[in-house]
DNA sequence: TATAATTACATTGCACACAATTAAATTGTG
DNA sequence: CACAATTTAATTGTGTGCAATGTAATTATA
């Protein structure tokens, strides 16, 4: 009898159940900015890239194809927190840019990170330990 | 100006990232079984719980609800992977057991953990003390 | 410079996740 | 026993992920 099939064993079990309590917990926070949690990751970029980005380097950063990114980046020109325009120089690249309404968001998500990490009850010892992992492991599985 | 809404900086990230990551390694290899990956799961607790689970605590193993669970297993279901049917002391209950097919999918599955382990490009000990730190973390946000 | 290949994005279809609601069966309580 | 509360699944609707395909714009090549 195999027992290696066992759940309790599979490392991407982990992942799989950590990145979906993750998510939760996000939810009622994000509520409050009327976000759901893969467009808080695209928010995250956009406040990076203030004066825009095409839509496949955004792609590029969040590892996303643009069968996920162009009907999620609809809904949130749609709530008015990105303009979606033609680059004139290409007229094949969408560039992507915040409205002023998304700009003014950042200073509600700035209390965010702290937030969570509170939540992780992890040391900032071992948060950065884990990340250091988890970035080998990224890197590892890499494309 | 804040920098701690940058994307390189939330474990969140990184958890969401290894989880398509890792979903996509397993995706070549499921797809021998013609399995998707969340059936794979559902697979591997069937594999564990040979006289038949309930769906509600096949959920309670997988962290899934009814809106999820009962149209995957229909498709499974269609497969012939899976019988469904009522509990006769408790109607309310429906019982998932493993078809003929789906018991000897398990002959199929055995070698994919250590395929895997692999690719992570791990050591053991690594992956021990990454795993145990999961653990840790899933149990601080646990439900 | 035609046209073939490539690039960037959108669209379609399928499979999850999950909140909210519904429906049926069972249990608890007076 | 009657009836309210609870339990278990199924259903509905929304939002991702992603493969496959379509389309328009740009670039490369004979």
């Amino acid at each position: 009898m195999n027992n290696n099939l066992l759940l309790e064993k599979q490392l991407c079990f982990r992942l799989y159940s950590l990145n979906k309590l993750m998510c939760r917990l996000y939810v009622p926070v994000l509520k409050e900015l009327a976000l759901t949690y893969p467009q808080y990751l695209v928010m995250m970029v956009l406040w990076q890239y203030k004066a825009g980005i095409s839509v496949k380097d955004l792609g590029a950063q969040l590892d996303l194809d643009s069968g996920t990114l162009s009907p999620l980046l609809k809904r949130m020109e749609k709530q008015m927190l990105i303009k979606r325009e033609r680059d004139s120089t290409d007229e094949r690249v969408v560039l992507i840019k915040l409205t002023q309404k998304g700009v003014e968001l950042q200073k509600s998500a700035e209390h965010i990170p702290a937030k969570m990490f509170v939540v992780t009850g992890l040391s900032p010892d071992k948060l950065q330990e884990l990340n250091l992992t988890l970035d080998q492991l990224i890197d590892n599985l890499g494309d």
